[in-house]
Order: C-alpha cells, then sequence, then structure tokens
DNA sequence: GTGCCACCTCAAGCCGACTTGAGGTCAAGA
DNA sequence: TCTTGACCTCAAGTCGGCTTGAGGTGGCAC
C-alpha cells in the first residue's frame, strides 16, 4: 500500500536515485514492482536503506552487506554473521584508538622532532611490524554527497 | 651511511616496490639520489614509510598523509594538524562504537526480526538521520598483499 | 489530446591507490 | 668481456562504488 516512487525513497532517505537503481542492480533492494516503467518500492525499504547505509558507515562493502541482510532465500538477519561483524569492529576500534593515543601523543610530545621520541618510536614500530593492519575493507565514496 | 636500494626498502617494509615507486611520485618519499638508474633512499625512510603505512591504517589518504608529514619546504609534524586528526579519529571510535554495541544487541535481541526491536529502530533511526553519518574518506585498498 | 517531467536503460566515466606488462638500462660477479 | 637480474620508465589495467549522459517512455495535470 501506498508505494513509493524511487524518487521518494530518494528524498526520504537522502540518497540519490543512481545509488538506489545501483543498489537494486546489486540485488541490496528489491522493487515490489512497477508501475509503467516506474519502480515501486514498499516502505520498507526505508530501513533496509538506514541499514545498509549503517553497515557502509562501518566500513563493510555491499557484498557484505548482501550477505548478512535478510533475502528472499534468507529471511532473517544472521546473528552470527553479525556477532563476528561486531568483533570485527572491535579490532578496528581497538586499532584506531591506539593510533589516536599515538597522535596525541605525537602532538604533545616535547621530542623536537618525534623520530626522537621513544613512546613515538615504539608505536611505529608496532605499526611497521603490522600490529596495527591497515583495516581492510573499502569504505564509502561519496563525491556528490546531498543530504539535502 | 648506506643508502638502501628499493628491494631493500621493500623487503624491510613489506611493501611491494611498485608502491614505494607510487609514493616518490606522489612525493611523499624521496630518494636521495641514484646509483645509475636505481634509486637510492636515506635508511630514515624506513620511519616514513612507516608512519605513512600508519595514517593509512587510520584512513587518512595518501594526500593528507603528504601534507601532514615533514618536506623539504615543512621540516616538522604539523602539530595541530596532528591534533585535528586525533579528533577526526575520535568521531570515528565513537561512531564505530555505537555500531558496534547496535551490532551486539541485534545479535542478542530476541525479537523475531529486528526490526520488531525498539532499541535497533531507534539505532536505525540515527543511522538514517546521519547521526551516524560514513566516514568521509577512501581508505587502504590491498589487492595483492604479500607481506612475505 | 497533448505536453511535461519524472522516470527509464545502457554504456561510459571517475576516483584513489595501486598493480601489471612490455620493453629498456646497467653494475657487478664469473 | 659477457651475462645476469635487479632495477628502470611509461602506459594501461583493476577494483569498488557510484555518477553522468544520451536518448527513450509514459502517467497525469491541463
Amino acid at each position: 500500500m501506498t508505494d513509493l516512487d524511487i524518487g521518494e525513497v530518494a528524498r526520504r532517505t537522502g540518497l540519490p536515485v543512481s545509488t538506489l537503481r545501483y543498489y537494486e542492480e546489486k540485488g541490496l533492494i528489491a522493487a515490489t514492482g512497477r508501475h509503467g516503467l516506474r519502480r515501486q518500492f514498499d516502505p520498507a525499504v526505508l530501513e533496509r536503506l538506514a541499514l545498509i547505509t549503517l553497515g557502509r558507515t562501518a566500513g563493510f562493502s555491499l557484498d557484505e552487506m548482501a550477505r548478512v541482510l535478510p533475502s528472499a532465500g534468507h529471511p532473517h538477519i544472521d546473528r552470527r554473521m553479525l556477532t563476528a561483524k561486531a568483533e570485527e569492529l572491535d579490532e578496528t576500534i581497538s586499532r584506531l584508538t591506539a593510533l589516536r593515543d599515538g597522535l596525541h601523543h605525537a602532538a604533545a610530545c616535547p621530542a623536537s622532532t618525534h623520530l626522537e621520541c621513544p613512546t613515538f618510536q615504539s608505536f611505529l614500530r608496532s605499526a611497521a611490524s603490522g600490529t596495527l593492519e591497515p583495516p581492510p575493507r573499502t569504505p564509502p565514496h561519496r563525491p556528490g554527497r546531498r543530504v539535502a
């Protein structure tokens, strides 16, 4: 009932219509049908899109989101996957926290160059050794983000 | 002072030589000179590369790193920039923390679908409203990461 | 009934961060 | 001297996540 035009979905989510079509193409969302040529969306798509945006926020790829989200063949969100994702996030968070502390230290550190500061050096070493590994995933790209 | 061949730098940092050349092209690192055709690097480049890797870890772009790193014209790391970056990181961290908590909740939540769970819903709303905005930057891409 | 404009499709382009490949150079060891 | 292989350059390709543009369609207000 009262399905939404793609334009309306765009307005309500802040996502460009091009993105919505792209998501549909990738199977992340589905139209309930067409009205003439026009895609019609169930309002529930709004939550789904919020969820997708949320996942992107965390650095999950669209493919990953597609795997996690409920779909026709797979009607519930897989809790184990969620837990796994949460744990991934935990790791990311601690990496970033360490880094932030390193930055704060560097900003406050009295050594004339940071390379002379032992704290910073040990920090660098851990970075170099891969203890702080770069995050694996490809995050959001937002060139012409128009959030209205 | 026993300058290093690019291959040696690669071995010691774990970065592919192609990446090192790319970084040089972008002005992130500089060779002290050439031995024949071959670039020679001051061992100090190793710390610099660790620093770059570190920054990438945090999601900073190469351009940003170039701005933050000491260079010929700008010999010290700008502490204010570091502080600013640390604050950016703080924001990212709290976004991710909120998200992680949301995920944990969703995994544990007894509601049959997450859309019925009020906690999750309010969470979604905040995501949708942009309170949890996607991180602005383009993070690492590591297709054939060969850490030896 | 007709005009508008929101929608449509499909192909191509863009960005960042690299990698890959073809074809060339040259320092050093045998 | 000759060979080897590590280096070199430059152009093009890749990947994810979209955007852009050209050219087309059709529901609805007038």
